[in-house]
DNA sequence: GACTCATTGTACCGCTCGGTACAGTGTCGG
DNA sequence: CCGACACTGTACCGAGCGGTACAATGAGTC
């Protein structure tokens, strides 16, 4: 039998999968075998560290996968409206338009923030810095730029909860519009 | 000896420490008892549903303290503006100014939103609407005032995880004094 | 065919989990 | 003085936890 986890980063985004639905104490070794078709023997070999390993190897891909399509974006676009733009499209996209929840949010609201801090911090730090460098681009003041780029990442995280909470995708629809505007790239609607 | 936990308002507060600060899953008996100074027998005594009646009247616990100290000032407060500032008042003395995580936000996030999504919804929802409700007495449009209330509400929660994933709570107090500007309390500076 | 070595399944470890049972214990009203 | 009863400590339960040990397995190489 072929085996059905093909490459680490498959292997890496089922397990990031289980993480996210359970949290970190809820995923048990047992419900990450059963989602991936690996027994114990092929997760340790594959993670030596165990499922503190496993935490910090999902957070890394997450990261590695913003870093492609919403970080570079914003660094690299030569007009930083469209770098914010594809940003907050490829942000839409991977949240599923808010049916899914922020796993390094969760992790930095639950248990394991103490053991993963520092990547969790990086991850939004990196985050808003990309976003201001892109708005003060933009024109805006460096000040200005920073406030409103933690007030965005801010109200994207915000907005993952509530709709979580409401079980109502429609919420964070509504705050990526915002969003939107307060950023300046829909001038008059 | 004196009982420990006085009364079932307190014993409430301290269990609801230990979820804020481990989580629903990690969150284990002996650790409550711990936190409590009440053992098994005690705690099985006064929640007989076990970790889940906990979890239920802690909620439930906060969720009072919001609608006494949150959401009155904002229904009842004759000049909506007044009731308003009131209520960030209130709020941000209850996260401890970022330093404080919301624990029914992170519980929409994690293990347990299934369990008590109920409770979860209508705690939201209340914040919103109340705050659309007084939004709309000081004079915004009615669907102007649901998606400004939302969007605070978003914000506070947001910035409280940016706050703890930073580990800096001037990220919350930021947050705040931009929502306060957005709703319209502090007119030019 | 024999060696290598990544990969896997299985049995097992000690521990902690949430929860139960129950025999006290102290403090009441009568 | 006595029963009633709210409360508490302790011992215990089966289950599941994260983690380890190890013996197969099987494909690739010489």
């Amino acid at each position: 039998m072929r085996r059905i986890a093909p490459d680490r980063d498959g292997l890496l985004a089922m397990i990031g999968e289980v993480f996210r639905e359970h949290g970190y104490e809820g995923a048990s070794l047992a419900l990450i075998g059963a989602a991936t078709g690996l027994g114990k023997g092929s997760l340790y070999h594959f993670f030596p560290g165990g499922k503190e390993e496993m935490g910090r190897a999902v957070i890394a891909h997450i990261d590695c996968w913003f870093e492609e399509n919403v970080f570079a974006p914003l660094r690299d676009s030569t007009d930083p409206q469209v770098g914010i733009e594809r940003m907050l499209a490829a942000t839409d996209s991977y949240f599923r338009s808010g049916r899914r929840v922020c796993l390094i949010g969760a992790f930095a609201l639950e248990e394991p923030r103490d053991l993963f801090a520092d990547q969790i911090r990086d991850y939004f730090g990196r985050w808003v810095t990309h976003l201001a460098d892109a708005l003060a681009r933009a024109g805006h003041q460096p000040g200005e730029a920073s406030e409103l780029a933690e007030e965005a990442v801010a109200a994207i995280q915000g907005a993952l909860t509530l709709a979580r909470a409401a079980d109502d995708a429609d919420v964070f629809a509504r705050a990526l519009r915002r969003v939107r505007v307060r950023l300046g790239l829909t001038a008059g609607g």
